[in-house]
DNA sequence: AGAGGAGCCTGAGCGC
DNA sequence: TGCGCTCAGGCTCCTC
């Protein structure tokens, strides 16, 4: 399931093998994961084009076109891109083959086919509304405490549902929302208007790390993420919650539970993790 | 207006 | 062995 550092994995491990490169002919083997425009318009925009270079904003990745058009992608669960050569065997789940000039392929395979494929002229960012209201990245200049209060102020949800809203902050998902409020000792479920200054500044810290440290451990991979090359991520091996109810918290020993936030699975340690009222 | 829930999808894992 | 159920989770759409 990637989230924003699985995607930054993608599009470093991607960049150096299609930055530059024609695109020959595209193959929509599922008409229905292009979004916009359709189908048919979605191959006569990008045949014959040249891909000057890939680029990520929150959980989106951007293929910038030299004429000026930009292919989007959206990986939801289960998409996975990957640069493949010539001879390699064909994956069951590929639904979008894009053919090169050298003869190499880049694949969009999808388990679930819940992934959204866009193609769209300058001017048309509004047509990718997920896009179009991203709020400020993890780690960048704009994720300030200021305007982390700013926001939890007026918000009467839970911490947890306003950290995967990807309006307030971009590329955050299950796994790490969980993670960063376990290094905040944040209990889930706390009202994210409830959260004081000292304890959003711990918030950015751990959000910042958790992000960080996904993304030197080239991503998390639980069943299908892969990176570019096709390559696992290794950073579920450092998770403190996510996917370890039943078992001793790392820091403490008591035993992780895991509740319903918000129709997601949450994990949290009953000790660490406290409730803010 | 903002919060919460259904629906989209397929495969894995479980109990019977 | 196989059936049916639940869960996995990002996002959009709908309702309250």
């Amino acid at each position: 399931m990637p989230e924003m550092p699985e995607v930054e994995s993608i599009k470093r491990t991607l960049e150096k093998n299609i930055n530059g490169q024609v695109i020959k002919n595209v193959i929509v083997l599922l008409p229905r994961m292009i979004k916009y425009p359709d189908s048919i318009s979605y191959v006569k925009m990008l045949s014959g084009h040249k891909i000057k270079q890939i680029q990520r904003r929150g959980k989106y990745l951007i293929m910038q076109m030299d004429n000026e058009i930009m292919a989007v992608f959206h990986l939801r669960m289960t998409g996975r891109l990957c640069y493949v050569n010539k001879n390699k065997q064909e994956d069951k789940y590929e639904r979008i083959i894009f053919e090169l000039n050298n003869g190499d392929k880049l694949i969009y395979a999808d388990t679930r086919t819940l992934g959204t494929l866009y193609c769209i002229k300058p001017g048309e960012l509004d047509k990718i509304k997920g896009l179009y209201e991203l709020g400020p990245e993890p780690l960048s200049a704009e994720f300030t405490l200021e305007y982390l209060q700013s926001k939890l102020k007026n918000n009467r949800g839970k911490i947890k549902s306003f950290l995967l809203n990807q309006k307030n902050i971009a590329g955050l998902g299950n796994i790490y929302v969980d993670e960063s409020l376990f290094l905040a000792g944040i209990y889930p479920e706390t009202k994210a208007c409830n959260i004081n200054k000292k304890k959003a500044g711990k918030l950015i810290e751990a959000v910042n790390k958790v992000i960080k440290d996904g993304i030197n451990d080239g991503g998390t991979t639980f069943r299908d993420y892969v990176n570019g090359k096709g390559e696992k991520g290794t950073h579920q091996e450092k998770l403190f919650v996510y996917g370890r109810d039943k078992k001793q918290c790392k820091k403490c020993g008591t035993i992780i539970e895991k509740i319903k936030v918000g129709g997601r699975g949450t994990c949290f340690c009953p000790h660490c993790q406290k409730l803010i009222k």
